[in-house]
DNA sequence: GACATCTATATAAAGAGTTATATAGTTCTT
DNA sequence: AAGAACTATATAACTCTTTATATAGATGTC
């Protein structure tokens, strides 16, 4: 499980559990969310493991604070993991999801929306990043040349999620202009057409509408994986 | 969930468990990876909500057949969700949490493997996308133009898809141009350099080093999201 | 006929993640 | 002094996903 990693990753430095969840919010979730009722029986697991060790700390604001970091152990662990092949791993990505299937809504202009607002939350996120970028630069005059080891293997993950979301912006502008490019066909083949009507009119060529069905496919690959 | 609704959507046209699992594995897994085991119980849960109806069908090649359809009530219940706003949401990217923490490898020639490595299953399953559009051109002579609703919406995700991964393959060179270029700089500032050191040697100005350190955050942002 | 493979459904158990709730000291504001 | 907001840890309940296992008919092959 990545989190255990993370966790052990993060914590070459020491922190708390409270620490923690703030750099999760802040740099972290882009590509690992995490919730303080994870964190805290994982770091209370891996310590049982010897991957952690923990004391109490002094508290300068707020109640007692445990203070969590990583062993030698954990470091060996650590590394292990990080010296295994890479793999793209299974992404859940809902508004992808919606977008297969909204022609069910049978009105373009309901895409349209979908996309017009799809493309705002992705440029805002795009300009959050910008801002870090920016901050980074701010402080250290040589960026993004001259980093430390640290830094180096940080900024390759950002420069990641910057060019994401400005590829998400472009798709979601070169899909805008496609439904756009259609809404006017649909105007001008009239608005009269019933719409249930509306594909056996455009050609009945389409073979590959049958996309669930599964008689179609080249061959049953094994079910497993 | 979106599994529900997805399964809602796929069953606008009869199908059994076993006829989506291969679906999924061809062309939903791009988004949404969903195994028989979760696949089964869903559909019998949609089922008694009344959202699916099922019928024995007719096997022509295996054992009996359970085949699921979406019933009206099933089509308000996706249309509803169809309609509702994009969200982002939490993707977990496994292969960033590794490059965020592959400093502690301590050898820029493992993480260049890493990038390369990567490089490659990306531009596979690139290649694999791309075959998949070729299909789709080569059977209709319009293509991209003339869909019918279904395929066009269906289309506009595949764009996603060619376009995600020919950014991942760059991002992938940007990376691999930015190791080699900093593992020249570390031959030449000599091998000896003992490696816990390398980091103040180069500038000790890098308080951005500090990634773990809560204190530096401008300002408590509440946990919860 | 034995064996492998494919088609097909189903459930159990374990693991991962989210949401809700409880507790309590500290600090700041009014 | 009261109350809100913040710091801090923890657990329970629930949901979602994966892995493993069981069953069994049909088909093909040696």
């Amino acid at each position: 499980m990545s989190l255990d990693y993370i966790l052990l990753g993060l914590l070459r430095e020491p922190a708390s559990g409270y620490d923690l969840k703030a750099v999760f919010d802040e740099r972290i979730h882009y590509f690992w969310p995490a919730e303080l009722s994870q964190v805290y029986p994982a770091m209370q697991r891996l310590e049982d493991k010897g991957l952690l060790r923990s004391r109490e700390a002094p508290a300068k604001r707020g109640p007692r604070r445990r203070v969590y970091q990583t062993t030698a152990a954990g470091h060996r662990v650590l590394r292990q993991w990080l010296d295994e092949s890479p793999e793209l791993g299974d992404e859940r990505i809902g508004f992808l999801a919606k977008v297969y299937l909204m022609d069910e809504l049978r009105d373009l202009s309901k895409t349209r929306q979908y996309f017009r607002e799809l493309r705002e939350i992705c440029a805002t996120r795009l300009e959050e990043l910008q801002a870090i970028e920016r901050g980074w630069a701010a402080q250290d005059p040589h960026y993004p040349d001259a980093l430390s080891a640290r830094m180096f293997h940080v900024s390759l993950t950002l420069r990641k999620g910057l060019s994401s979301l400005a590829t998400h912006v472009k798709w979601c502008d070169e899909s805008l202009r496609r439904i756009e490019a259609r809404m006017g066909k649909e105007r001008s083949n009239g608005r009269t057409i019933p719409r249930h009507t509306l594909d056996s009119h455009r050609g009945g060529h389409h073979r590959t509408d049958r996309v669930l069905d599964s008689r179609s496919r080249k061959q049953g690959r094994p079910a497993a994986r």
